[in-house]
DNA sequence: TATGAATGAGAATTCATTCAT
DNA sequence: GATGAATGAATTCTCATTCAT
């Protein structure tokens, strides 16, 4: 089997493995079991099980830096365009509830377990945390500074984003919990709208315009 | 030393620790270093360290249920009171973040350690926060039966508003991000009213009554 | 069982263990075993099994290098005695063999083992070994500076000796090859006297000084 | 390649890796990326780590073996021509010591490593140094009968001069100790014959005849 | 009640050897 | 012949828990 090949397959078995038990009670015995791969082979491709696992996190942040980024592009690209941003903004967020219900091991591992204090590796989450988190600071700072959010502590009103969605994420997508991901992500955008629009006259027009009805 | 006195210096003491090593690293010698005592002293009063780590995230819930109740009854007498539920749900809102911030170590605790998925508890964990959460829906019902939210899910909306607060908790509270709880408050209220109310022309007055201004 | 005792039982199990398996093959399981112990109880004591191999060589050395102090001290002295000299520099013999042969598991360490390149210790062994022989040398020098020994290079005539105590231990003293240590001093000495006496006509009087005939 | 070429290119890379690294420490994986080809290569000529590492103690002892039988024809020869014995003898040991110097890895593996109690290979090692012993033993006592040494116990006297040759060796020849070889003989020879000479009034006459002085 | 020395099950990791290609 | 990915037995070390004092 192909190196590559093989370290995704192992890849993949740990993060079931960690997402199941949990990082300490996850042994590297479990994952070769789930892996169905000899013990030492484990360690032909990873140095320790403190390594995979950062690797896992680390794979999750890459995927979600890079759909921030793309989120971020969509977003400065549609102030162009009349009436585009909150419809934009919209997909964004549904893009953001997608690649957490697509990836629901890696979900659970970095906000589960990830999130514990474990000095081998809380201090690398926390800077992958802090970068995520900053991009979308960004972007509701590029959304204030075009006068589409009400006076408000942008770095507060982040936090209440963030959290909604890994809590929404956490409750109504993991497990068998499979909502519809496109009414959660209508619903959280009517909120967050709600919640931070400049004019509350203008509601019902920004919410037809973002959520297309 | 009285037993009672014992036990809850030990309980003390663990809260400290695991708050700070997390509940796999720290070791039940780091507890009893902490606490003074000698190793077979803490098996005086505790089964085991799993059993100590309940005990302290039962005592986070205990006071958070207790709280939660109390805000219930406060909401449910407030209805009798001409324009009194916002204020009261915005003293809620204010009391629900100052025990948090009251109780740093099991605030982090149960929100970051609790959440991994260990056989050990995290059963337990669930049912507990579950508790909570009903608690809280039923909160939302009770406001949404009075006609004072919008149509809308009121399990995605009561999910919205806990991770809402579990994370402006764990930024803005907790490590010495000593923000001032009341503004938090207020600011959380004025978030999620704007976000709720059913009229939004009646915003403003509102937001008078809720922050009291 | 004080500290102190339950420590010295498990250096004495880990010098035979050692000695007779040697470092790489000895497992702690076997130590433990001899010295009817827990497992865990050896590593109250020590940190590693590396710690206490090295414990032991400093042992060895320690005592080694107090031995040799104490013979150059009653060397220094010897000189002030009119023919005392050489019957001291043999009774400085009978003690260094006597001391090996009362050590047999440290010194079947020392010899076979800690000679061997193992990055852990092989350091530490040849900074010990290089110390011993600078006392060596020091006593060598004197005897020289007093005129008892002919023109000779005395870091090639320490090595001699020394390579010659340490194959005499290893061979006749050793393993169960209890030859009579005080025969075996006084050939050595003969042999060595005969090899450096300065004016051979004196041979029979130096060794009738040294050997007490 | 040629399996005679290829096999002891891997036997001479394994030679320089086991004198570095120790018989332990030193991987398969050490010596096979030393020698430049494949792990499973090894395999194809030695049936395992240990079979190599006794191969190339074999081969020291079978050069020195070699070269122990040779010494003792010179000597056995010698004793024909008036004067010559202790000048072959001095050529001997000059032989001998250049032997070590010639072979820095093998010698190093010797004397450092193969010591060691290892249950793989010290019966064999044992066996070895013991036919080698065997000869120089058979070799003074040659000397001893021809009249050429005092009354003497020669197994002692052979422990001693091989302790301070492979002494000698290990200080003064390995690893950039690079002393001359021809003076470090002289000085043995010297020391041996001074050490063991019947009539010590011949001293000087001996040394003339062995050093060619 | 209080203690802390002792325990041993259990986990991560290494590396000599095999074998399909 | 040559390769190197795969294997798993074996080893070190940790730490929750017990129990004699």
């Amino acid at each position: 089997m192909p190196a590559g090949e093989r370290r995704q397959q192992i890849l993949d078995a740990s993060a079931e493995v960690f997402s199941r038990k949990g990082y300490r009670m996850a042994a590297v015995s479990d994952v070769v079991d789930v892996a169905g791969i000899g013990r030492g082979t484990f360690y032909l491709y990873f140095d320790s099980k403190r390594e995979i696992f950062l690797e896992l996190i680390e794979e999750f942040f890459r995927g979600y830096a890079r759909l921030l980024e793309e989120n971020h592009r969509h977003l400065e690209e549609a102030f162009d365009v009349q009436g585009k941003v909150l419809r934009t903004w919209r997909d964004n967020m549904l893009r953001v509830l997608t690649y957490h219900k697509d990836n629901p091991h890696l979900t659970d591992i970095v906000y589960r377990e990830a999130m514990g204090r474990d000095e081998d590796f809380s201090a690398r989450v926390s800077e992958l945390s802090e970068l995520a988190r900053e991009k979308l600071v960004a972007e509701f700072q590029m959304m204030y500074d075009h006068g589409m959010m009400r006076e408000c502590d942008v770095e507060v009103v982040t936090s209440i984003v963030i959290g909604s969605v890994i809590y929404l994420v956490m409750n109504h997508l993991q497990q068998g919990n499979d909502a519809d991901v496109e009414t959660l992500a209508d619903m959280m955008v009517e909120y967050h709208i709600r919640a931070l629009i400049p004019e509350v006259g203008n509601v019902d027009r920004a919410l037809r315009s973002a959520l297309g009805k």
